[in-house]
DNA sequence: GACTTAATTTAGTCTTGCCTAAAAAATATA
DNA sequence: TATATTTTTTAGGCAAGACTAAATTAAGTC
């Protein structure tokens, strides 16, 4: 395989990313305001991807990730959360401060030193916000899960990851002590704004909008 | 504190490096030669690092680090040790194997996860190949040592470091069961070639050539 | 001290990855 | 279907960091 850049790698992680659960091409518009870079260069880097075989690329049609793309992005994913485990699990950082760390430490090569990172890591299946780490072919672990917001009254269920990994989101659910394995068991939706009623397994009883809701996963 | 470029890093290591034990100013061909560079493409980068204050430069002089440059340097340095220790330590990686991934993992940036990862791997004072790992202020901790080849017939001592790190260096050691902490008595030196034959603490006999002695720090 | 050689800098290019402005193509609308 | 809007591409530039070739300065030699 030939040795990507640093630019070309975000570049296929960010169509694997807005392509995912969604089979259509991806549109330039969509990758530009992903990594926050001008159409026009966005533009230009699909035309040398393309040259490279990684994504097949139709002028104003859109793109989407060769096999070989697929390959490359899935394993930039699967060191991504190799690294926040281990900076969590290792380093005790928590889950809203490991990204930006692992966006850096997910470029360095090596493949045999990520394979000993997850066995150093105990194998682990899933990252500190509950998503699913690829194993070296680029499998990824199929999980039954739904968000919270589509549960109903009565329902029981535990969290097991979130949609939203922003910060502030993290922060917050951190503020209110819940955390990836919490169970509980839904008592209440309101009507007229859709939040919901929780009662947690430590009896615990907590009120949540209809938008953070919609940022958790749940298995039942 | 500015952010500097992979490249710019890079450059400060490499006079840190030729600097060391050294007060003399740095030539441009030496740093060229370094970091595999043309002298054309390294006077261009002397003047934009001293533009930063980095380095004091005077043009066909050589350069010197700043105080700021001779920073940022020594926590690079500070950086790449501390990984190469995890690297071997953690993640099982022999010491002619660390040197080219630790290259890569010292630019991640992030201060914090350094006095983590430092905390976690036990404040470790010297990486794998025995050199001294820079506190956070750049301090190095000063051992007496002295390279095997000073040592004279009946001189009792231990191996602490090695001067080259190259692979072949590394594993030519590690196949004659030689490793940091290794005991031995000189019981002999040929005059010849300047070859010496040491009696290791487990009983077995070595005859070492000059080269490699030259390359070996020792304490008595 | 003049001449030769070695080290260093300057000049001119190249590639990568970005930008803005303008052109072109696709899509939406009337 | 013709027109307006949105999306995408092209054109032209810029900065970083590299190169080669040529010019300049320093250092060594007779
Ligand atoms: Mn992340
Ligand atoms: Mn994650
Ligand atoms: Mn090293
Ligand atoms: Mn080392």
């Amino acid at each position: 395989m030939t040795h990507l850049s640093i630019t070309e790698e975000n570049y296929l992680k960010s169509i694997l990313k807005l392509s995912d659960h969604n089979q259509t091409k991806i549109g330039t518009n969509e990758i530009a305001n992903e990594i926050n870079i001008s159409a026009a260069s966005v533009s230009d880097m699909l035309r040398k991807l393309a040259d490279k075989k990684l994504i097949t690329y139709q002028k104003y049609y859109g793109v989407k990730l060769t096999k070989t793309g697929e390959h490359y992005a899935k394993n930039l994913v699967r060191k991504h959360r190799l690294w926040e485990v281990f900076l969590t699990q290792k380093l005790q950082f928590s889950w809203d401060e490991v990204h930006d760390l692992a966006e850096q430490l997910e470029h360095v090569k090596g493949d045999d030193m990520i394979n000993r990172l997850e066995k150093f890591l105990g194998n682990p299946k899933f990252d500190p916000h509950g998503d699913p780490i690829p194993d070296t072919m680029g499998n990824i672990a199929i999980r039954k899960q739904q968000l919270l917001i589509e549960l109903k009254k009565g329902d029981k269920a535990v969290i097991i990851g979130v949609k939203d990994t922003a910060t502030t989101f993290l922060q917050f659910l951190d503020s209110i002590k819940i955390s990836l394995g919490t169970k509980f068991t839904v008592i209440g939706v309101v009507i007229y704004d859709h939040s919901m009623q929780l009662k947690l397994q430590d009896g615990r009883e907590l009120m949540l909008s209809q938008q953070v809701c919609s940022n958790i996963f749940v298995s039942s």
